[in-house]
DNA sequence: GATGAATGAGGATTCATTCAT
DNA sequence: TATGAATGAATCCTCATTCAT
């Protein structure tokens, strides 16, 4: 794990060489999760070896495992990257959303700025289906799949303040899984019909939550999407 | 082997390909592609292993490889099975539908009838998940996931028969994607929860396809469902 | 082995049953034999498998092993069909020869028989290139080689009586080699180029062996082959 | 790896690639090829393991991989070695011959050049003797035949200069074949024994050659070997 | 830190051979 | 007899990981 100098640097010299260490450290860190994130994403994760990574990065693989104790620890540290990231590019997509402006508009935003992230940044997909099973995944390694899920929750919570709990949670799971599963068929193609299908996933979306928020958003009346059934998409 | 017939073959069911397979045979192939399904699902098909299929089926890796050549093979014969014990049972999920019949009631019956058949058989969901990375499958091996795709694509194509194929194509791979993607949520549940996670995905599908099919389903007046939105759902 | 059957088959039925048996066996064990052959030319001794001769020959692998213990024993009893057939079809060539006859016309003779049966029965040669290592060859294994290398002696014996032992097996091991080496190549040739190859494997055993056995001929000048050098060949 | 230069490899041999080779690796390689080696003759190379090569080189199977990717590798590499050695070794028996001196003295020492680094190397039979099929030769396997049968061929051709192609490919086959063929019978003997066919080696390949390149030798009178037929050998 | 070497268990697959039917 | 099933050791090769330098 990159994390911090391990024990005694802070009191000798707590500027000079372990800042150009840790320099170096930090190159070495970005050129192997660069490289991780290209066979992550070329082979899938359970298939990449960590010995392809290391020869992708041009590193030796005892300097891979210097940085991090096992192919799992690369996939976490990705993940945490990946979401600083998405933090620092999309703050906004992340910050507390306008429950009163009209959802349609609210959903295309964030649903675009996720596509378009997550294709400049095919990892994450490979990152989300780690381990093949449903249900089990190594502890920390769905950091990534938590952290937007919860997000998404959020989301979902601040226009269903009153819903039951598990009835959030159930709509947050559903609506992630189907971005998902559209970032998958999005990835799947290129040019013009992937942005057909960037256009079918913001419509899978909506229309799925539509129902269900548009009635009890806070301070809607519960009519707005009933009688004017979103724009005529696509 | 153009031998003397061995016993009696000719009268009761003249099905048997030259292929001379004793009982015994095919209770080890039932046997094998039980295990391999077992281990599938419980892995994943990339990290299965056929030694781990052997042992699961408690015969020698030998055995195995008597009965299929590869890893590979158990999964298209498996793939095959379950097609065909899918039709087997639900046989009208794949006749033509009553594209005048409410397209609720028609999608509510066939996601059931299909989330519960994979439910009974959790291997279905490995089995579409087989190699991780988007595109990338061998070629046969998707050949469940081909064949149900292109069943959902008759089933729309009914429904928009003068649509573009593109546009056929690509709402079956959206309809095909979200009933995975919720597959996989169901899978991931149970009891209670699990139903009313089955009850989701059928909303998410009908919702996604009401606006498409609704309004332009041959014989429609293309404003039913507008002015009855969806009988309130779960 | 396909030996004569087991053990009390004389005395009941010493012709009824125990014949049609026999001829159902022997009719297996040259399916089996040609099958061998095959395999063991295509794709050499080491590399054959039981399996693979089994199935060249339309059986289960059980029944090989009802008539040879191993493939050691196809081989051995190849060998010894081949040996009996080389009797039958080249007889004379077995014969002694007449040691006064030119040397030269002798030798083509019986090179030509020889070359054109094995290029009709590709097995010899991989049955004499069995176990790779130089010395090394299963107990019996080299029947065929033996068998041939002490008739090619006892023709080189019968024009040197008079020369010490060492040297006639000596002239006879190198003769056999040569022989091979020719026949290495024939094999490898086709047409035309076959035949001058051919010719070139003649020449070289001629040449050979001249020097050697036209001057120690029983009966012969010691010059006959010197003042008349051999016809100029190819 | 464009690291910074290890330690001191600018001055003394400027050869190495770019491959960052420890003298361990050196070693090692050394070591397998010794391995390999000695099994290839031990059991020919067809029944080669790479385990038991590894065993025998007292390293684990994976070591033996990190240097060579197959066991074909090995051989090639084997072979490219002992090419090299017979170059530094014998240099002159790849040089040009002086075709006016006498065929026999230069056969001579070219022969017994050549048998005498193959005793010492018996590896070179097996790696000759490859691939068990006449014909069948993965690519590369051969270098080793390949490079020797061409010298010979230049050899051949540089007393036949006007003689057509073909048939100076056809005499540089059968000599080298002749040469294997006697090898095999040198290795399989000792002491005395062996020495004697190193003589009928010499004796075979003269013999051959003789008559075709003594009488049309460039500068020759074609009559020389015929009156004066070959110095009584042995 | 960095490197390349080393490991050894494990994976897919084959094969000579034996067994039950 | 004949068959197909069964075996299990052996093959080649890979990979996550550790070690010596």
């Amino acid at each position: 794990m990159p994390e911090q100098s391990p024990e005694q640097e802070q009191s000798p010299e707590p500027e000079q060489k372990p800042r150009r260490r840790q320099a170096r450290g930090e190159r070495r860190i970005a050129q192997l999760l660069d490289a991780a994130a290209t066979v992550f994403s070329t082979t899938g994760y359970t298939a990449a070896s960590t010995n392809a990574i290391a020869r992708e990065a041009g590193v030796s693989p005892g300097t891979l495992y210097q940085f991090f104790p096992n192919k799992e620890a690369l996939a976490i540290e990705l993940s945490g990257r990946l979401i600083h990231e998405m933090r620092e590019t999309y703050g906004e997509a992340f910050a507390p959303v306008d429950v009163t402006a009209p959802l349609r508009e609210t959903l295309d935003a964030v649903v675009d700025r996720f596509l378009s992230f997550n294709c400049q940044h095919p990892v994450f997909f490979a990152l989300m289906h780690g381990p093949d099973v449903p249900g089990r995944m190594a502890e920390e390694h769905d950091a990534l799949e938590r952290t937007l899920r919860s997000r998404v929750e959020e989301l979902i919570s601040s226009y269903l303040p009153s819903a039951p709990p598990a009835e959030v949670t159930r709509t947050a799971q559903m609506s992630f899984g189907l971005y998902k599963a559209g970032l998958e068929l999005v990835l799947a193609h290129e040019g013009a019909e992937r942005e057909a299908y960037v256009q079918e996933v913001k419509n899978v979306i909506f229309r799925y939550l539509d129902p269900v928020i548009g009635d009890r958003a806070p301070g809607r009346a519960g009519l707005a999407t009933a009688s004017a059934p979103a724009p005529r998409e696509a």
